[in-house]
DNA sequence: GCGATCAGTT
DNA sequence: CACAACTGATCGC
């Protein structure tokens, strides 16, 4: 039987369901007794799209009720290993540890994230609740909320979050922003100047509820200390440092791909964060790529030799709406030659304000032999009629997917060891071209932050 | 017609 | 395969 996770918040303990124990062990819901308030317990019971987690600290302590609240007791972080932060031992099988993801592809809704874990389906949030609780939206689960704060972090699928005054938006993807509509009026939005032009662009936000703010430089939004630091994802996409008035620092890193040049950044190299919420997407050690300048070195370089055995080659790159910029532009600039792509991502593109990329866009599929299309279309079938539409012009297409996640040992190693797919006229590569950390970029990130490190 | 949710896709 | 990030279909009002 379905239980609701969309109850009140002082809800302490939703009623067990049937099958509470997922594959990896992880208690779906409490049984009963158990009254271990962990992390994962948590976790699980909060809901969807686990868009950053809360490392929290070691001694699974009192359990806390109310899972949401700010009350977050500020224990102390102690960062041991990724798979010890929540309790798992060993993944008891490959797909075991991989999870602690943050945003997963888990749709807005309250039921069956745990896909994600287990590949087994459960429902645990119908809205038609029996006992009368009214129905409203999933709750904003607590690994969005700041604690101590009355902000919350891409929590906009979850109408008015309570005791919220703030909503930071981490950037601009759809799971991020998911539940922002024209109609909103909750709240301000805070967000980077890019990721505020596409709001306000592609969403029509009221302006009134859009405030930009720039990268690396301090802002007191109700009495809070706010910056927002590159985060080396998507255009716009920012990590945000919180300095509480009672001195304590948090770090939401949203989605991001930890580097080397992160770390000098003056606000990770003080050591005093408090407490980090992560994006943990590849949190397995099975998940390796190689630096994105290798991957997009290996694309021209892949991209040249086409060309020089068929000159009327056209190059394909697949692209999400906005991300993985810098593949297609790197072989714009090597091969001289401007982008080609519809006119709602060229909108887009433009809105970067990025000069070095708009001077490369064309409106004119004829004229480049680089065209940039969405991901869903970079297959043979779709890509072999897209051949045909352009009528001669082109008689071979080389196509990339950046992928970001790899599958064969080769890819994560030795780029040149990838093998294409080709059928007919039209050659598919998947890269490894990732705008998430890997494994080892995580902890080498969390060994430089060291939340709470001592305290 | 619209938003919210579910299912499906690469 | 599994993953992020959609896209499209269906539901409820």
């Amino acid at each position: 039987m379905d239980t609701d996770i969309t109850g009140d918040a002082e809800t302490d303990l939703p009623p067990p369901v049937s099958d509470d124990l997922d594959d990896n062990g992880f208690p779906i819901l409490p049984p009963t007794a158990a009254a271990t308030s962990s992390f994962a317990d948590d976790f699980y019971r909060s809901g969807i799209d686990w868009s950053s987690l809360q490392l929290q600290a070691a001694p699974p302590h009192q359990r806390n009720p109310a899972a949401g609240t700010k009350a977050k007791c500020g224990g102390p972080l102690v960062q041991r290993s990724l798979f010890q932060a929540w309790g798992i031992e060993k993944p008891p099988r490959e797909e075991a540890a991989q999870g602690v993801r943050a945003a997963a592809g888990v749709s807005s809704s309250s039921a069956s994230h745990s896909g994600t874990w287990s590949g087994r389906k459960r429902r645990w949030g119908g809205d038609s609740e029996e006992n009368g609780v009214a129905k409203k939206p999933a709750t904003c689960p607590f690994y969005k909320k700041i604690p101590g704060t009355p902000f919350t972090v891409d929590a906009f699928r979850y109408g008015a979050v309570e005791g919220c005054s703030a909503y930071f938006l981490s950037h601009f993807h759809y799971d991020h922003y998911g539940g922002l509509t024209k109609k909103w009026c909750h709240g301000p939005i805070y967000c980077t100047a890019l990721t505020a032009r596409l709001v306000k662009m592609l969403l029509s936000i009221n302006s009134e509820y859009i405030c930009p703010l720039e990268l690396n430089t301090e802002y007191v939004i109700d009495g809070v200390t706010v910056t927002l630091l590159e985060a080396n994802h998507c255009p716009g996409a920012a990590l945000i440092h919180f300095r509480l008035s009672d001195g304590k620092t948090y770090l939401h890193t949203g989605d991001f791909r930890a580097s080397k040049s992160m770390q000098s950044h003056p606000l990770l190299q003080t050591g005093r964060i408090n407490l980090l919420y992560l994006d943990t997407t590849y949190c397995n050690p099975k998940y390796k790529f190689p630096p994105q300048e290798d991957v997009i070195d290996f694309v021209v370089r892949t991209a040249q030799r086409y060309l020089k055995k068929q000159p009327k080659t056209l190059i394909v790159v697949g692209a999400y709406s906005i991300g993985k910029e810098n593949v297609y532009l790197a072989i714009s600039q090597a091969l001289e030659v401007p982008i080609y792509t519809d006119a709602s991502r060229r909108r887009i593109l433009h809105s970067f304000g990025w000069p070095d990329l708009s001077k490369r866009i064309s409106s004119c599929d004829q004229s480049s032999p680089l065209h940039v299309m969405p991901l869903a279309s970079v297959q043979h079938e779709k890509l072999t009629k897209y051949l045909e539409t352009l009528n001669q012009r082109f008689l071979a297409v080389l196509a990339f997917r950046p992928t970001g996640w790899t599958f064969s040992e080769a890819a994560g190693k030795e780029l040149d060891l990838i093998k294409p797919s080709s059928r007919g006229r039209v050659t598919i590569y998947g890269v490894p071209y990732s705008e998430h950390s890997s494994f080892t970029e995580l902890r080498d990130f969390l060994k430089f932050v060291r939340p709470q490190k001592g305290l």
